[in-house]
DNA sequence: AATAAACCTCAACTAGACTTGAGGGCGAAG
DNA sequence: CTTCGCCCTCAAGTCTAGTTGAGGTTTATT
């Protein structure tokens, strides 16, 4: 320890943002090489970020757990103009925006667990009158949601 | 065409249950490879499947929209005695047990929804009290649920 | 100067659910 | 007989979100 020391106040190695905001340095590594953050580098060639790097992994946590996947963070984090650090307004437009996705695959699931429980009854699976097997509510197709978890 | 005229009618090639079903002979290929469904060979060596098949694509198709990934699926259809056609009790116990998980996400998606309205408001991303950011809510982490929905 | 901790790059691996392609076989119609 | 469509196998590629490891460098301390 004592290592961090040399560094300025407001800038972060790797190794301190890992720490700090509890995600990997290989994860920061790959955020970066994804452009979902930035840094600029030291004589000898070591990263070092600004403490908005901090708030942008913050963003990046959540919206995952939102289930936004990181390309979609990665597009809504550069609308923000010039490596801005996000605000809490840049980052009510953002949630807002990712909470109707939110919603929309709550309502899918919910629906889901409908058409599930009156096919309990029946257990039918009936090609043609079975709501789970005829979904007819496909709406949300195209948008953020993880495929995996909601192919059709 | 004409060619499917020599099966004998209570046997399907796989062109035909592809079609019928809706999923690609890939696919068909590949849930045969993970021991879902079964076939027997022709002299040729080309698959024919009984018409059960097409009631297993079904239940496959409907475990996956619930969120249920395939090695799961396989472990339930194995369940039912040697490659019988599922009825429709057999249905309703596996549809019972992954109703149980389809709830536990729509529970987990509906307290983060309700984290998320909260933040909107404030907007504050606060490392330590903000709800999004400190999940306590930790519960369901094992079971069937997609991890790339849910990573937290 | 030497040592140790932290850092660097690049390639390869993981899991899940498939798809795509290469290279070849089988069966019916013209 | 040739061609067309459907079928076969096996290997490799795709996508997401990273992790792991090898081999080498930088920085801080002693």
């Amino acid at each position: 320890m004592g290592h961090d020391a040399r560094i300025p106040r407001r800038e972060l190695g790797v190794g301190e943002v890992a720490r700090r905001s509890g995600v990997a340095v290989s994860a920061l590594h790959f955020y970066e090489a994804k452009g979902l953050i930035t840094s600029h580098r030291t004589g000898g060639n070591q990263r070092r970020y600004g403490r908005d790097v901090l708030r942008r992994v913050a963003v990046i946590k959540v919206a995952q757990r939102l289930g936004v996947p990181l390309a979609t963070i990665g597009d809504a984090l550069k609308t923000l103009p010039e490596a801005r650090t996000p605000t809490a307004a840049d980052w009510r437009k953002l949630s807002e925006h990712w909470r109707a996705d939110l919603d929309a695959r709550i309502q899918k699931l919910t629906r889901l667990r409908d058409s599930l429980d009156e096919c309990i009854g029946c257990g039918c699976l009936s090609v043609d009158t079975c709501p789970l097997r005829n979904p007819h509510d496909e709406l949300g197709e195209a948008g953020p949601g993880p495929r995996l978890l909601d192919p059709g």
